[in-house]
RNA sequence: AGAGAGGUGGCCGAGCGGUUGAAGGCGCACGCCUGGAACGCGUGUGUAGGGCAACCUACCGAGGGUUCGAAUCCCUUCCUCUCUGCCA
C-alpha cells in the first residue's frame, strides 16, 4: 500500500510517479477523493461518538444520584440513531477507499529508467561468456528425450498441462541445487526456514498478490487458503503485524518451497519444456531491513544470486527493469537472466526486488524507531528458480551425445 | 472429528455491566541514592487514526448482538490447551 497521506500532500509528484507504472490519473484522483471522504466521515462519526460517551457518563451519574433520567434518555436515543448512520457512512467510505487503494501499485524509485515494457529494460553487465558449441546445442526437452530426466506426459496425466515429473538424475539434480542454494545463502547470513506451502488471504494481501492477482493463485476453496506462488509470501509475512526491535534488523531469511501459479494470461507461452510450469521449485531470499539499509541489502542479494550462477558456470546478465516492467509491489527490481544456448537467448532465472515500505504497510511490519514505530523495508529475490536452473545446466553443459556435465560445485551434492 | 477449558498490555496476571486503556507484579527507560554497582525510592513505559498542542476516537483473539453504557452478558467464528478418536 502506498502512503495515502503522502499522496494527499504530494499529489502532483505522486501521480507522476505512478503514471510511470501506468496508473490512470483519474484513478488517483478518485483515490484522493475517497481518502478525504473517509477522513471527513471518520471525523464526524468520532465527534458524535464523543458526545455519546459524555452523555452515557452523565446517565450513570444521574442513576447513582437517583436523578430523573427520562429526558437524558431521549437525547441519548436520538444521538444513537445519528451515530449508527455516521458509522455506516464511515464504514462504507473505508470499504470504498480500500477497494481502490489495495490495487494501486508501489511507487517506482526515482532512479528507475522510465520505459514502457521489458524491451526497455537496462542491461547492467554480463557475467561469463556463453560457450561456443561445435555442434548445434539442443533445447532442454530434446536433451530430456535422451537422458529421461523429465517426464512431461505423465506429469500431465497426474495433474494437468504444465505439470511434469523429474526422475532419476534429474530429480537428484533438483535436490542438489536446493541444498546448494540453501547452503550458499546460509553462508551469506540468511537463516533457513521451512514454511507452510499454503497461506491465508491476509498474508497474500500483505505481500500484494491479493486482491488484484487472485486469478493467478491456486485456491483451496473450502479451507479459504491459497497455495503459495513464491516463498516471498510466507517469509515476508513471518513478521506480519509485528513490531521488531531496531537491533534485530535486518532479518535475512531463506527457504526452499514449491511455488504454484496458474499462469493466467500466459496461454501459449513457453508451452514446451519446464520453463513455465504451474508448480516449480524455488529457493527464495527475503530481507526485512531498516529503511536506511535496504539499498545495501538489495545489492548484496543481487550479488549473491549472481555469484551462485557463476559458481554453476552459467553465463548470465544483470538487467535493471524499467518502470513499465516493474511488478506491482516493487520500487526497484533487478533480474538475472541466464543464457540458454538451446533457445539462443537470455531467460529470467532470478528477480530481486526492493518493495521499500509498500508490503510493510500492507502487512503492518514495523520496527521501534527511537520513540516511534516506523515501517521496515522488505526485499525479496530468487536464489534461484530451481526448474530454470536445471534447464540452464542441461543446455549450457550439454555434450554432443546429449549427456550433461554436472558443474564441479554440485558434485558433493550429487 | 467428538467432549471439556481458555484466549486481557513486551511477559505474568486481576477484572466479570459504568469514570478501566485496563489493578498488581516482572521486564524496560529515565532520575535519586552509590566511589561504582546491586538493593531501595520516584517517574514513565501498548497500537492505530484525527486535531497533529491540550485533547478526541477505536482496540481486552475476530465479527455481530443486547444495553444509555461491555474486557465484563448473548450469538457466530478463529486459535490454543487437555482427554477420546484418527492419522505421517
Amino acid at each position: 500500500m502506498i502512503d495515502l497521506k503522502y499522496l494527499q500532500n504530494n499529489f502532483e509528484e505522486s501521480s507522476l510517479k505512478l503514471q510511470k507504472k501506468r496508473v490512470n490519473l483519474s484513478t488517483l484522483e478518485t483515490l484522493k477523493t475517497l481518502f478525504l471522504a473517509l477522513k471527513e466521515a471518520n471525523s464526524s462519526f468520532e465527534t458524535a461518538k464523543a458526545e455519546q460517551n459524555t452523555l452515557s457518563k452523565t446517565f450513570g451519574e444521574y442513576k447513582k444520584e437517583g436523578k430523573e433520567t427520562t429526558e437524558l434518555k431521549t437525547k441519548v436515543d436520538s444521538n444513537k440513531e445519528t451515530i449508527a448512520l455516521l458509522q455506516e457512512r464511515a464504514r462504507e467510505a473505508e470499504i470504498a477507499l480500500e477497494s481502490v487503494a489495495l490495487s494501486i501499485p508501489n511507487f517506482p524509485d526515482d532512479d528507475v529508467f522510465v520505459g514502457e515494457d521489458e524491451t526497455q529494460n537496462v542491461e547492467l553487465r554480463k557475467v561469463l561468456e556463453p560457450k561456443v558449441f561445435d555442434f548445434a546445442p539442443k533445447e532442454h526437452w530434446e536433451l530430456s528425450e535422451i537422458s529421461g530426466w523429465i517426464d512431461f506426459e505423465r506429469g500431465v496425466k497426474l495433474a494437468k498441462s504444465r505439470f511434469s515429473i523429474l526422475k532419476g538424475a534429474g530429480s537428484r539434480l533438483e535436490r542438489a541445487l536446493v541444498n546448494f542454494f540453501l547452503d550458499t545463502n546460509t553462508k551469506k547470513g540468511f537463516e533457513e526456514y521451512s514454511v507452510p506451502f499454503v497461506n491465508n488471504g491476509a498474508m497474500l494481501q500483505g505481500t500484494g498478490q491479493l486482491p488484484k492477482f487472485a486469478d493467478d493463485l491456486f485456491k483451496i476453496e473450502e479451507e479459504n487458503l491459497y497455495l503459495i506462488p513464491t516463498a516471498e509470501v510466507p517469509l515476508t509475512n513471518i513478521y506480519h503485524d509485528e513490531i521488531l526491535l531496531e537491533k534485530d534488523l535486518p532479518q535475512l531469511m531463506t527457504a526452499y518451497t514449491p511455488c504454484f501459479r496458474k499462469e493466467a494470461g500466459s496461454a501459449g507461452r513457453d508451452t514446451r519444456g519446464i520453463i513455465r510450469q504451474h508448480q516449480f521449485s524455488k529457493v527464495e531470499m527475503v530481507a526485512i531491513a531498516h529503511p536506511q539499509k535496504s539499498d545495501e541489502v538489495f545489492e548484496m542479494m543481487v550479488q549473491n544470486a549472481s555469484d551462485i550462477l557463476t559458481a554453476l558456470e552459467l553465463p548470465h546478465r544483470v538487467v535493471a527493469l524499467c518502470t513499465g516492467d516493474l511488478g506491482f509491489s516493487a520500487a526497484k527490481t533487478i533480474d538475472l537472466e541466464v543464457w540458454l544456448p538451446g533457445q539462443n537467448q537470455y531467460r529470467e532465472i532470478s528477480s530481486i526486488s526492493n518493495t521499500r515500505d509498500f508490503q510493510a504497510r500492507r502487512a503492518k511490519i514495523r520496527f521501534k524507531d527511537g520513540k516511534k514505530n516506523s515501517f521496515v523495508h522488505t526485499l525479496n529475490g530468487s536464489s534461484l528458480a530451481v526448474g530454470r536452473t536445471i534447464v540452464a545446466i542441461m543446455e549450457n553443459h550439454q555434450n554432443e551425445d546429449g549427456s550433461i556435465n554436472i558443474p564441479a560445485v554440485l558434485k558433493p551434492y550429487m
